[in-house]
DNA sequence: ATAAATTTTTAGACAAGTCTAAAAATATTT
DNA sequence: AAATATTTTTAGACTTGTCTAAAAATTTAT
């Protein structure tokens, strides 16, 4: 019998993880496959370089991806994802609580520090920061066999003008309303900014996919964004 | 007039930064300029592969190459590798500090850890652990301007018969010797008093801790003591 | 000072990761 | 169900950083 790869072992480049968490957020709160073009506005890319890495991220079996039907990650895939989303988030309150950062700066390095590879490291640095539940954004911490509690989210109609947003899943989904998102190019990984909100209404003016459009707070009270 | 590139903002890749640390630690040594040899063989790699990378360093004002004459680092690419090397050590302070990681532990998580891109992260961090002066293997850090002091060391080889020293470094961070050095209690600190030389084959017996013990040159050439 | 050995460079290739432009498949509209 | 629009994939190209093999320059030895 062959086998393919020592899981344990497994070594992914920083691409590599940043595919994997990017999937891994957009498939956690829809079972279905993954779409290459969520994929590319997530990670700010072309459809085609997700298609190519898509393919490479099947042969290592860490997703399954099938022509035109999108991605799902295996569950090494989503286990290898949660373990960089916990060295993210343990980063977070790390800068915020030990350096003087504050919410908003911590992001960037967060970012590039994620990639780091030692296990001592980051259960040590957990250890040190006394075991933190959540990051600075209120986050949850998955603990270092990957559990954790429900994911952050929050409504859009809870965004103040100009914060910005990407779209993680929606309350109503019934067809005539899925119908109307899709209209306005509002689909799961789509960023939405929002330019202004009408106080007595609470109606908004959002930027997604370029066009700048008015929804409605029936409309923004049924999709969930992750900042 | 034409301005080739902002060096404020001047970013560097992570083999780029390894190249100019390697550079700058063989230039430290010699005052000539450095061969396409030397830099492959203290980073691991061939000589054309050095040639290559030398020529886009040069064109980005970091070093001087003429070929077949070796390399240079101008002043900003010194500066450049500073940061890299203050970088370093500062993780290192850190890791056995703060993290409880022994100090033939740090070295690989240190180098990785070197290439994060934050000011304001090493900074903070340099403050978070009291702006300390040497890294647990003795060495120097540089402050934020780069500025270090020089420590007086001579290696362990050099001492004479019944002279002693306190170890303040070592030459080979690698974690074989380190652990060699461990398990005959020599750490940084530690005073250390040559008994006996034997001239034939350069050996040492010393006391360290208050136990005897044989070593041979090529350890005593690696250790470095303060008289 | 010529020959031999060594070092360094060039030329050409490769892998990862990305891109553009065009083709193929799927979804939507009428 | 045919026409249109959108999404996805393919094909080919580029960049970074590496390699091998061979050519050129330099150094060392005779």
């Amino acid at each position: 019998m062959y086998i393919c790869c020592n899981y344990l072992a497994m070594i992914f480049t920083l691409s590599e993880e940043n595919y994997l968490k990017a999937i891994y957020h957009l498939g956690s709160i829809s079972r279905k496959g993954i779409s290459t073009n969520a994929i590319a506005r997530k990670l700010d890319t072309k459809a085609s370089s997700v298609t190519d890495m898509v393919k490479r991220l099947a042969e290592k079996e860490v997703l399954v991806y099938k022509k035109y039907q999108g991605v799902s990650l295996t569950d090494y895939g989503s286990k290898t994802a949660v373990g960089v989303i916990r060295k993210h988030r343990l980063w977070e309150v790390f800068l915020v609580e030990k350096l003087n950062f504050s919410w908003d700066e911590v992001h960037d390095v967060a970012e590039q520090l994620e990639h780091i590879k030692s296990p001592k490291l980051i259960n040590e640095l957990d250890a040190f920061l006394g075991f933190p539940k959540t990051d600075p954004h209120g986050d949850p911490i998955p603990d270092k066999d990957g559990n954790f509690q429900k994911i952050e989210k929050r409504l859009l109609s809870t965004l103040e003008e100009s914060e910005f947003g990407i779209c993680v899943g929606v309350n109503d989904s019934s067809s005539e309303f899925l119908k109307y998102l899709s209209k306005h190019k509002i689909s799961l990984g789509q960023k939405i900014k929002v330019m202004s909100k009408e106080s007595f209404d609470g109606s908004l003016i959002i930027v997604a996919d370029g066009k700048e459009i008015s929804i409605s707070n029936k409309i923004s009270n049924n999709i969930y964004i992750q900042s």
